[in-house]
DNA sequence: GTCTATAGGAGGATAGAC
DNA sequence: GTCTATCCTCCTATAGAC
């Protein structure tokens, strides 16, 4: 096999059991038989476990840049685009119930751990967050406006991916759900609320 | 000293070193170091890692009660009960920038490990839950609607805690807070919103 | 109740054959 | 590019002296 393929099999295996199991408690040898890889031959593709969360945050950003761009792309108008972001509750739920938002718990296991690689990590928010604040922005919402509602749907959809995965009720989701989509239909004009 | 105090001071240090450097990157070295214990000594007060997460769990569920107790006795009225639960945010904000929310990543954590103490560490959630549903009861909304509200609290106030330790936005919390505020005052007479 | 010493194993990382 | 073999460190856990 070519090196760039078995190199983005292992990112791909580590992007799942980073997720799945968390950083610190995934192992050299747990990716390795995910990829079915000899342990030293796994030290050819990367020198450190740090290059392979490099390369994992790497490819999120990448992922929920192109992402991004499809909603963009999709949605008819930014309310519509704003939705398909809190839809991801709903698409991702069976995986946010057992293992919670990969973008949040990544961060929070980075900070606990002082990981250089916490900034990294934490600029999948932002993306989210410049996004959406565009979004905002394109319904007529004044920057500081746009960019703190921005920080509110964020935060939102992060307690109920904390809450899902903790708790573990499912009915919850849905009725979250459904409040951030009347709270994003409430702010869709901007005279509305003001 | 006499064993009671040398576990005290066992489940203390491991409660801090547990939210601050988490469950799985904690070591028995650590805790002992942190109680100036050798780590043979360790193993007479506790056999393995899980009974010391059992009694940090514990541990943690009682100050919960009795946190829940004081703010029943301090508030004057439900809507003084809820914002003393909303204040913790303001109260612990430099810990919670820096490690998130205690309970949120320790279930995040213990979620990833497929940890049997998962459950348990939910309780301190449900706690929390039980007991602002019962404060929205006292201000005169049904048992669901009462119920919502108290998990929607909670989900907003855990995904204030995760972002801000992310992205460490500091006006963010407060700006947040305010939020959390107002939806409590506008929630204060059922009749209001219905 | 506390210590030192140590067994046994897992994890990160490297060397060198093929 | 992939393998086997190996080193070293850290961790959980135990044994036994004091």
């Amino acid at each position: 096999m070519p090196a760039s393929d078995t190199r983005a099999a292992i990112v791909e295996a580590a992007d799942r059991l980073f997720y799945e199991t968390g950083f610190a408690s995934t192992s050299f040898a747990d990716i390795a038989a995910a990829v079915k890889l000899s342990r030293g031959n796994f030290y050819y593709h990367f020198k450190s476990k740090d290059e392979i969360l490099a390369a994992v945050i790497a490819l999120r950003l990448e992922r929920t840049r192109k992402l991004l761009a499809q909603w963009e792309d999709e949605g008819d108008d930014a309310e519509a685009r704003i939705l398909s972001f809190v839809g991801i509750l709903i698409a991702n739920r069976t995986k946010i119930m057992r293992f919670g938002c990969p973008v949040g718990t990544l961060c929070n296991e980075l900070a606990k751990l002082d990981h250089a690689a916490g900034a990294d990590a934490a600029r999948l928010f932002t993306l989210f967050r410049d996004w959406l604040a565009r979004q905002f922005r394109a319904l007529g919402h004044g920057e500081d406006e746009a960019a703190r509602l921005a920080m509110h749907l964020l935060a939102r959809s992060q307690g109920v991916a904390t809450l899902a995965s903790s708790i573990g009720d499912d009915a919850f989701i849905d009725a979250e759900v459904a409040e951030m989509r009347s709270f994003v239909a409430i702010h869709r004009c901007p005279a509305a609320h003001a």
